[in-house]
DNA sequence: TGTACATCAGTGAACGCGCGTTCACTGATGTAC
DNA sequence: TGTACATCAGTGAACGCGCGTTCACTGATGTAC
């Protein structure tokens, strides 16, 4: 499991790891062109110039395929937040500044990728289960200290942070999971459509939100 | 165009009403099992015991029975929500037990039809417009007055508030929309799975965010 | 109330299509000696 | 460096499948007189 083990050192293995590549950047045309379940092997390879068997040299099924897709999209959004994060200097910028690099960096690439976004934050495929039943509505019309945790709340948010690298109090917590999930639902309302004839193009609106949601979260002005 | 007109009269038009109404709940089945692009003519047809083509004689297409789900869909979850608002009486309700009412209507409702509610809040089909270049992020970084509308935000929310039946002043509309978006980012966040292993059930965490979105939209405690 | 005709619902066979996957094969690349 | 054999990449034909949609048809329901 070397460094140059994994590096490809035979004109094969180049060429193998080269047409990987290009199999799924086919795919994700594929994907852009016609949606998650447009995606053929068929096509993809008809689009290469090669017989629809021969990608079953390179993954196993189509199955496989997309899964390989929705693992670079993950790792591809990470890495922009990421490099984001990593462009705010940290003598020179706050947790906020930072804060407000990421949500834009996720933004943008959702914006630049639309459809590896969805895949990966739309709506899944079939098999979604049910959860059980719906659990009862208690706690909904809850008292007014807005910002007690009720008491289910609180525990799972002390479970969530003893299960974290390092703990956080089980308010900070709380606070940010609902700046995260106000973040991509945000940017999922945006791609979605949902947007279209009243805040179009969104970007100041987005801007406006995350700045309220780094104050939420306690990011100080 | 009396309503007289529109009551099925006809043993007929009593039998078309009548199995219209079962397609589609046939289809609606079909999507809750493969998704919506599981949904096929066939395949209703099979389940209601007829030949695929009678289905011709309803429905001109696959794409009309789709639309049809889909209308349907946006006609019951707009009906949950004004329900649960009526169910607060007027005199003993503020504003924002009525938010809450119909925030958690939506939910149950959204959970109660995953699929339904992800024909129209999920990933739309393809055929996404890029929206053109991403526009410039300026605003992003915004200045520290973050509760001020940037220029381009209040024009919009100008012209969006004139277009509206009573007018309300731009940063509370923006206020709104923001709530609006969170709040179904935050139920398709939930649906979509990516609460599972933290938060879930997401009940409690649903109820603390929407309380402290009521606040942040302009209800008093 | 009864008859003649028009409208409509449902049938079943057929069409052409694109798909995922398998298989026996040929030829090129890599490896051991 | 050269040879013999093993491994791998890519081919093209074939399989069975389910799909949307069309069409000529039969029989039932509705309507005008």
């Amino acid at each position: 499991m070397t460094a140059t083990q994994n590096a490809p050192r035979t004109a094969r293995e180049r060429a193998r790891a080269e047409l990987t590549r290009e199999i799924k950047e086919g795919a994700r045309r594929q994907l852009a062109a016609t949606g998650a379940d447009g995606i053929s092997l068929r096509a993809v390879a008809r689009e290469l110039g090669m017989a629809s068997s021969a990608l079953y040299r390179y993954f196993p099924s189509r199955d496989d395929l997309l899964t390989a897709l929705i693992i670079d999209a993950y790792d591809a959004i990470g890495e922009a937040a990421e490099q984001a994060i990593a462009d705010e200097k940290p003598e020179e910028s706050w947790g906020r500044d930072r804060w407000l690099a990421a949500c834009h960096a996720i933004r943008r690439w959702a914006l630049a990728h639309p459809h590896e976004y969805a895949l990966i934050y739309g709506s899944p495929v079939p098999g979604y289960r049910a959860a059980g039943e719906l659990g009862d509505d208690a706690g909904a019309h809850a008292g007014p200290d807005a910002d007690a945790l009720a008491d289910g709340l609180a525990k799972q948010a002390e479970a969530l942070s003893a299960s974290v690298a390092s703990p956080v109090a089980p308010e900070v917590l709380v606070r940010a999971v609902i700046a995260w999930t106000q973040l991509f639902g945000m940017i999922s309302w945006e791609l979605f459509g949902q947007f279209v004839g009243s805040f179009e193009p969104a970007d100041a609106l987005f801007a406006h939100a995350v700045a309220q949601l780094a104050t939420f979260v306690g990011f100080p002005l």
